[in-house]
DNA sequence: TGCGGTGGGAAATGGG
DNA sequence: CCCCATTTCCCACCGC
């Protein structure tokens, strides 16, 4: 054991006992807490109440759910829940920590299977996921106790700060109901493999969106999802939000080019 | 009309 | 003290 390693465990028990502090609701459970050891993710994550394995949520009801929504072809619920991928810790960089970003909280419960009844993907090609309105305020709880937020984390909340990733880029709203989408190279960097983003070598990069940057042409097969003139590709909406000028667009918006600025 | 979801301004907060 | 990434509050709007 390191001595950061003791350090981040610290920190983490001093977290534990704030929530312990301010009575943990009943999703948490703060025993999966103790220690912040990269190699147990999915405990890290885990702070749902999972009695018995049959409450383990099995593959997502869409005719239930998504009724509202109607059937999409493109979508396929018989995705397997996937185990949580071991991407590169992101709280910690060469000294010191970093703070756990919500996207990569999103990111990670999407890998749980733990979660899944608050938060699946739709698409994990293309990087969109939904949470489901029945438990999106469990999400959301975890969400508020993960960081020790004083007050209630909601959907509410957590969708403005989701909100403010449009603007960076990191995370785009789709317009269907509690649908967002990653940018595929925020999904490259956390490790997952959205095959619509090319290797360029230089992913993994940076600690913020700010070296986040444009991405290729849709092959437009992939885009069965939006419909036809719901969200568009990437560089459309790179092309809608400007990304507060710290990205530059490259000159050839059909290239996959991710630019360090 | 009520509800759930969306969108965004603005100030506050807390870590680095 | 500054910056960043939210968090918190609040209000307006929309579609069902």
């Amino acid at each position: 054991m390191t001595s950061l390693d003791n350090d981040i465990n610290q920190h983490f028990q001093d977290a534990i006992d704030v929530i312990q502090q301010h009575s943990c609701e009943p999703y948490c459970d703060t025993a999966e807490y103790k220690y912040y050891d990269p190699q147990m993710r999915s405990n890290v994550l885990c702070c749902y109440p999972i009695t018995h394995p049959s409450e383990v949520p099995g593959p997502y009801d869409w005719n239930e759910s998504w009724s509202h929504v109607g059937p999409d072809d493109s979508l396929d619920p018989a995705v397997p829940m996937e185990y949580p991928q071991f991407y590169p810790i992101s709280h910690r960089n060469g000294k010191g920590r970093k703070k756990l970003r919500l996207y990569e909280f999103l990111h990670e419960a999407l890998g749980d299977p733990n979660m899944g009844d608050s938060i699946q993907w739709t698409d994990r090609a293309n990087g969109t996921f939904h949470f489901i309105s029945k438990n999106k305020e469990k999400l959301a709880e975890c969400w508020g106790q993960r960081k020790g937020n004083r007050k209630t984390m909601t959907y509410q909340k957590m969708a403005r700060a989701l909100r403010n990733y449009s603007r960076t880029g990191e995370i785009m709203k789709v317009r269907r109901k509690l649908t967002y989408q990653f940018n595929p190279v925020i999904i490259e960097r956390l490790g997952g493999h959205s095959h619509s983003v090319t290797s360029s070598g230089q992913t993994g990069v940076g600690h913020s969106g700010r070296e986040l940057l444009v991405h290729q042409q849709h092959n437009p097969a992939e885009q069965g999802y939006y419909g036809s003139a719901a969200v568009p590709d990437w560089h459309s909406w790179y092309g809608q939000y400007p990304l507060r000028g710290e990205y530059e667009l490259s000159p050839s918006f059909t290239s996959s080019t991710v630019t360090k600025i």
